[in-house]
DNA sequence: GCAAGAATAGTCAAACTTGACTATTCCGTG
DNA sequence: CACGGAATAGTCAAGTTTGACTATTCTTGC
C-alpha cells in the first residue's frame, strides 16, 4: 500500500491532477512498472484525503460534469519524502506468483512441463520486447523501466537454462 | 490468489496436514519464495473447503484441542493441475513495490539518495546471503529458490551500476 | 511440582483491492 | 444534425489480506 501512496503523491507533487488524468497517465506510461489499478487509485485518493495528505477541489469546465482535482498538501509532501526514503532503502525478496508454480513443476509430465515453460518463455520475450519499444522516458521513470528490463532478462536467461536441463 | 491456492493444494497433494503444520512449513522453508501469511492461509483453506477442493476432518490427539486436518479432494487434484499449468505458462512483469521509489529518487539530494541506495544494497546482499545459506532442498522448491537468487543478483548488479552512475 | 516460555491452533475486525458497472459529454461521419 | 463510439469520471459490492489477538497444552529448568 505504501508504494501505491508513494506513486500517487509523487505524481501529484509534480502537478495537481484529477483522477482521470492520473489513471490515464499510469495506464499509458507506468503500466509496466506498477500494478496500481483505477479503482484502487480512487479509493486510495479518498483515503489520502481523509488523512490530509491531499486536498480535493471541485472544478467545473464548460458543461462537463464537475471533476475532482487532487493536489498534494504540505503534510503530503512531508509524507512523500518519508515514504520515498523508506521505500528507496528497502529491498525484499522478489516473490512473484510465478515462483510458486516452479515448486511443483515436476508434478507434470516432462512433455507438458516443457510445453508450459516454452509458453512462459514466449511471454517473457514479449514483455521484454514491449519494454524496449517504449521510447526512453525523460524522467527517472527510466530507472524503474531499466530495472524491470534487467530483471526480466535475468528471468529469461534462467528459464532458458532450466529448459536446457529438461 | 491463484498462486496461493496452488501452493496450499500442492502441499496438501503431497500430504494431508493441519493448519499449523502447513503454516509452519511455509514459514520455515518457503518464506523466501512465497508471501502467503498465516491468516491468509486459514482464510483460503476455508474457501477451498467451501469449493470442495479440500476436505476437513477433525482429529483429536491426547487431550490437545481437536484440530482440523485438511486433505485435498479429487476435484482439488484436478484443479491443482489446471492451476499449475496456467501459472507455469504465465509470465508477468515483475512489478515489485521497490520500483516505485526508483521513479522518484531524483527528488532526493544526491547525498541522501546514495545513502538510501546503499542501504538497499546492503539489504539485497543480506537476502542473497540468506538464500545461499539454505541447504539445497531435495524437491523442486529448488527451482523457485534458484530463480529467486538469480533475480536478486540481477537486481544487485543493476543497483551497483546505478550507484556508480551517481 | 510449578512458573515461564515455546508450541499448537486458530479467529476477527479492519483495511485493501478490483472487475464490472454507470453515466455524461464530446467528436467525426454520413 | 443524428448516431455511435471514444473520452471523461467515477462508484460499488464482493472478494482478499493481514496485524493483532486469544486460548490451550507441552516442556524444561530450578
Amino acid at each position: 500500500m505504501d508504494h501505491h501512496a508513494l506513486l500517487l503523491l509523487g505524481l501529484l507533487k509534480n502537478q495537481a491532477q484529477h483522477g482521470y488524468q492520473l489513471n490515464d497517465f499510469i495506464e499509458k506510461n507506468l503500466a509496466r512498472v506498477t500494478d496500481l489499478k483505477k479503482a484502487t487509485a480512487y479509493a486510495l485518493l479518498e483515503r489520502l484525503r481523509e488523512s490530509g495528505l491531499v486536498a480535493v477541489k471541485l472544478e467545473q469546465e464548460g458543461n462537463r460534469p464537475p471533476r475532482k482535482v487532487y493536489a498534494i498538501t504540505q503534510s503530503g509532501e512531508t509524507e512523500f519524502l518519508e515514504l520515498l526514503r523508506t521505500e528507496l532503502s528497502h529491498a525484499e525478496p522478489i516473490s512473484s506468483p510465478e515462483s510458486t508454480a516452479l515448486m511443483f513443476m515436476t508434478e507434470l509430465e516432462p512433455i507438458e512441463r516443457i510445453d508450459c515453460l516454452n509458453t512462459r518463455l514466449e511471454k517473457l520475450n514479449q514483455h521484454i520486447a514491449n519494454l524496449e519499444k517504449i521510447p526512453t522516458h525523460k524522467s527517472a521513470v527510466n530507472f524503474a523501466l531499466e530495472r524491470q528490463a534487467v530483471l526480466l532478462k535475468a528471468d529469461r536467461a534462467w528459464l532458458m537454462g532450466v529448459l536446457e536441463r529438461q
